[in-house]
DNA sequence: CGAAACTATTTGATGTATCAAAGTTTCCGT
DNA sequence: ACGGAAACTTTGATACATCAAATAGTTTCG
């Protein structure tokens, strides 16, 4: 039957979409002389947003395991993007907050990431975008059950 | 605007739900003793449907690199899924057959993956599921212009 | 107070993603 | 037959995913 097919192929094509549109970022990152991955910018984006987050308060936000996170600050307090002190309340975790040099980074990416998702979304109507995002947060919550 | 919001969202929410899917199929193969990973289980699949394709067209398939797909298939060989014989035409390349190891391993899954996705796609309408699908290959289309 | 429970983070191990570069082997045009 | 383009695959390097276990600091409560 087709739609056992569709089925089938759903996931492919759900996993085929994001790590194209993972593609369209990253060479956009490139092409602007931008040297921090799209995971990066996610951390950095997430902590301009929520200065006073934790480690795992950023790690929820945006998706990803905790031990991801500590490597992506890692290399972000490398790159001085991020800047680590410590944390004078609790000393299990630290101070982080990004660098002057990392909110322009953030400033400029700001256009450049929204035309990635004007380019990623052009012809889809309003209403479509949003049966997707339903969509797929009724598979999300199925397979959370 | 609302959909300015949905359209930030998106792509997380797709990240999500192709993360949400993999574990829980992730979860499934432990819950039944299988020591394959999903992606080594795309390969063997892939090559089940295909046994005479060349690592490209198995990669290509289940759209991921060449070198994961080199990888992967190392793996699989160490596993005594796969077995590696010279190929008498092309010397660049390999035969590569699934064992009878493999041929039963991919047997018994074969419901288990369809419970999975039964489970993810649980209260979907057909025709949702078909909408799903065509509006994410506009997004890989325009991903690819 | 002090042990147990809990919280925040790190580390280790294994696997996949991605891009670039290299290694072979085959094919094709002259 | 020869040289270069093309094809198939591997290797290297770096980064993220995931789960489990280890660290280290904090809180709770008898």
């Amino acid at each position: 039957m087709a739609i056992e097919k569709t089925s089938d192929i759903l996931f492919n094509t759900i996993d085929i979409s994001i790590k194209k549109y993972r593609q369209l970022v990253q060479q956009s990152l490139v092409e602007n002389d931008v040297d921090v991955t799209i995971d990066q910018w996610m951390v950095l984006s997430a902590f301009n947003e929520t200065p006073d987050a934790t480690q795992q308060q950023i790690a929820n936000t945006i998706n990803k395991d905790y031990a991801s996170v500590t490597r992506m600050i890692e290399l972000l307090v490398q790159k001085k993007l991020l800047k680590r002190t410590t944390h004078n309340q609790d000393r299990r975790r630290f101070n982080l907050s990004i660098t002057p040099q990392a909110t322009t980074l953030l400033k400029n990416l700001q256009p450049i990431m929204k035309a990635n998702r004007k380019t990623a979304l052009k012809g889809l109507k309003n209403n479509e975008i949003d049966q997707l995002n339903d969509l797929l947060n009724k598979i999300i919550a199925n397979c959370e059950a």
